[in-house]
DNA sequence: AGCTTATATTAACACTGTCAAGATAACTCA
DNA sequence: TGAGTTATCTTGACAGTGTTAATATAAGCT
């Protein structure tokens, strides 16, 4: 018909079939989101960009909510490739780990404002519209944070005496909170993640070492 | 022409000019948004349940993003009510007294799940799209917190040793974080809600009497 | 080769926020 | 009172969104 100028360059066969749509959206999807977030990711503009019709990502994601939702999985892959690393260290105590886990899951909140928003936001988790595969390790991820709370807790530099998965609540909804605070920009800023970190690892933790004083 | 049938029953005049849009159309923007959602709120929507045509609501409302300021704004007002009946009780400890206040907290966020999104979410905070005048309700809000964790630090019940603007970002970031939990249903559900406040305010709060240990 | 299936396409629908032009009524001041 | 100004509301239109249905193309399998 009237299809003249090939506009791929991957491939040097015909272009009717793109080869890799699948992955490629979620990779250019993931820039687009990092670049403008959710409100300037739309399906149609992502397969302009990559130079196929406005309906052709719906042979690889149900939805929008779909391919979301991928793009939150490996948001939370990645972290937790982080968070592995650090706790699998044992060059330091457990206080520092712990300062260590802390800052880190900040700062990656900090560098990927988007990607956390996606993981962590409304626009997923409010109707319930999570896959399954997403809650798969969603899940587990915060349910790894409570066996730490746990560890933490016998360890004695966390509270025993509160009940863990409470503990781990509170603690994890800490991060939280600060995480948005400085993401949506309201009473923080990033020039003080530091401070802010430091300043709720302490009221969390006691030293093993100084007092150890257990009621 | 050929408008006939009257679609208005508070007042006997001419239908043509409604005469309270612009209340009308905060109470119905209030009650769609607690109904549905920010997702269920659109202009046209609104404006077709109040009887009126697409375009009223721009006569009063530059645009829907003031619209949904101005609802925030009557949240804040609300919960800034709520607040200072807390703080100014006298018949109760200083201790007793942040206790209901993080639970007061928590739960006006609980009850008002949508509200409470729209007062401290993406879509108003994101790219400064605040108005001046949420921005001037806003931030006193938590500017009173600091003044009032300052005095909770001289009484003793929070550490006098943590700067207090970094205290206060982080037992604030600590109720939001917990808010938003509750309110996206991602680790925490309602039926839980008086166990982690207590939770957290063991944690950043100590009793006066019993050790009063101040290094 | 022929059949099936995966992948891509265009057309269309029902939404959305918002602007421009015009209609209507209220308000103001002689 | 009457004329002119202003506030308010209307229809029409535009550009954008997610998504479905029907169709075209090509790759893979027997």
């Amino acid at each position: 018909m009237n299809r003249e100028m090939p506009k791929k360059t991957i491939s040097n066969k015909s272009n009717y079939h793109h080869g890799d749509l699948k992955s490629t959206l979620v990779n250019e999807a993931t820039q687009i989101l990092k670049e403008e977030g959710v409100e300037g990711l739309s399906l149609r503009k992502l397969a302009d960009k990559i130079g196929v019709s406005r309906t052709a990502p719906y042979h690889h994601f149900k939805d929008k909510n779909q391919l979301l939702c991928t793009i939150a999985e490996q948001g939370f892959v990645r972290w937790q490739r982080d968070a592995e690393s650090i706790f699998n260290r044992d060059d330091i105590s457990a206080q520092q780990k712990y300062q260590l886990f802390f800052h880190g899951y900040i700062q990656y909140a900090a560098d990927n404002p988007e990607l956390y928003d996606l993981m962590f936001g409304r626009t997923i988790w409010k109707q319930n519209s999570a896959t399954q595969a997403l809650k798969d390790i969603a899940f587990p991820s915060f349910q790894h944070q409570v066996e730490m709370t746990r560890i933490w807790q016998k360890q004695g530099i966390m509270p025993s005496n509160e009940n863990t998965l409470r503990l781990s609540q509170v603690t994890w909804g800490t991060m939280h909170g600060i995480a948005r605070l400085l993401i949506d920009g309201i009473y923080a800023d990033r020039t003080h993640i530091y401070e802010m970190c430091d300043c709720a690892v302490n009221l969390f933790t006691r030293q093993l070492s100084i007092s150890d004083e257990v009621d």
